[in-house]
DNA sequence: CGCCGCGATCATCAATCTGTCATAATCCAC
DNA sequence: GTGGATTATGACAGATTGATGATCGCGGCG
């Protein structure tokens, strides 16, 4: 991870402080502006991990702060977050619009919003939600468990994740970077041997079911979700 | 949703304390809030079972209250009721537009208000009788007890709330975030691992009836009830 | 006051999970 | 078949994460 570092662009002194608290609490170092122009200043310095921005700022509002995040090559890809009082279709569209991640709408718990962070941080990937369910088996995100026939199957936190993945695209396989990717998340530096660790972990627990052929291996490129299981 | 608590908003003093004794000979606990602002402030705590608004409310309106609540994540599944001193379409359209489940025109009956709240209440999948059962646990939102197999549980305040935000969503995995939002109240500045002790006095108190697995620990998340219990 | 019940933290211990190796198994092309 | 390449496995040491017991503080109540 480079820089923890969460550019704060606020201009309520009030709320500033507040996030700078929370965001401290969570463990990030905050560099906190209460203009947008202040927030370019800071922006010449080493990019950040993450920015906030109001929505609402004096001067250069808070979308157009973001498109010029998102024009300048250095800032591209730095996740933006957007706070906005106001929760219209048209503003949402809007900030999307400007390039915005995620936004979120006041009032919040600083608990939300530390989530929402932590969240963009791991990836700007897809959002995660119900049931999944192929053949005998059921996996459930929101109840973060797995069962073959309506039986408990346990596993660690990276085996769901990686059975998560090729649920999702069962017909599909994947290479270990890919996987790395996708399951451990982009800048974690691991050895690609280790997905076979995982992958083996994962059949064992889904052998006692006799499902161990479930995750299949292709030779020379990685692995994939069994044809007849991707059926369904 | 926790607690069977009805938070009412209502400016006028007669028609709240007799809102007040209404619900509360109903079997509910009631919140109530003069304005809106008053109202939201109440909001940073554990979330009602319920919302009665009245249409107009000096400051916010209860419109614009209703939309809030529907932003918020947090409150966005808690039914809304309004009251209205007229009965126009265009009326009734932007409550419904505001997400509004249902509305009473005033004048009203209080039989009538209490049967349109116990309603909503069964509609949202809530019990009328304000007990949760599951498997051999029962929980009595109105009397705040808790029993197995007819047999009283004693447990604090903070577990009863817990047990019973797990009960009303069982097959949920809750990180300890959302546990603190939701049985704490938002803001609220605590450690989130005091979650763990308040889960362990929760077995503890269960575990007289061997029921101390019925809180299941998810690594790398937070809790959920046990996929039996919550079948059962 | 001093006792109690309850709640929040902290320190510490225990359970599991993780990433890597080294080594055995397999597979494929020749 | 044989050899090199690619995977599967078992074993480990360290790192995380959860469980637990003890402690401190607060507000209610004799």
């Amino acid at each position: 991870m480079p820089s923890n570092t969460v550019l704060l662009v606020e201009d309520e002194t009030d709320i500033r402080e507040m996030l700078t608290f929370s965001l401290e609490r969570a463990g990030f170092d905050v560099a906190p502006a209460e203009t947008a122009e202040r927030a370019l200043e800071i922006l010449e310095g080493p990019p950040p991990a993450l920015v906030l921005i109001d929505w609402m700022l004096p001067g250069m509002s808070g979308v157009e702060l973001a498109r010029r995040l998102r024009r300048d090559p250095l800032t591209r890809e730095v996740p933006l977050l957007m706070l906005t009082a106001r929760g219209e279709e048209a503003d949402k569209l809007k900030s999307f619009d400007a390039g915005i991640d995620d936004y979120v709408t006041k009032p919040f718990s600083p608990r939300e919003l530390i989530a929402r962070i932590k969240a963009l941080l791991r990836r700007s990937g897809q959002p995660e939600d119900g049931v999944l369910a192929l053949g005998r088996l059921k996996l459930d995100t929101r109840g973060h468990q797995v069962a073959v026939d309506e039986e408990q199957v346990h596993m660690g936190p990276t085996e769901f994740r990686l059975l998560e993945l090729l649920m999702r695209h069962p017909e599909r396989a994947f290479d270990r970077g890919q996987l790395l990717d996708r399951v451990w998340g982009r800048n974690v530096y691991v050895e690609e041997r280790t997905v076979d660790v995982h992958v083996l972990r994962l059949r064992r627990a889904l052998s006692p079911f006799g499902m161990d052929k479930t995750v299949e291996t292709v030779r020379g490129v990685g692995y994939r979700l069994a044809p007849q299981v991707a059926a369904g």
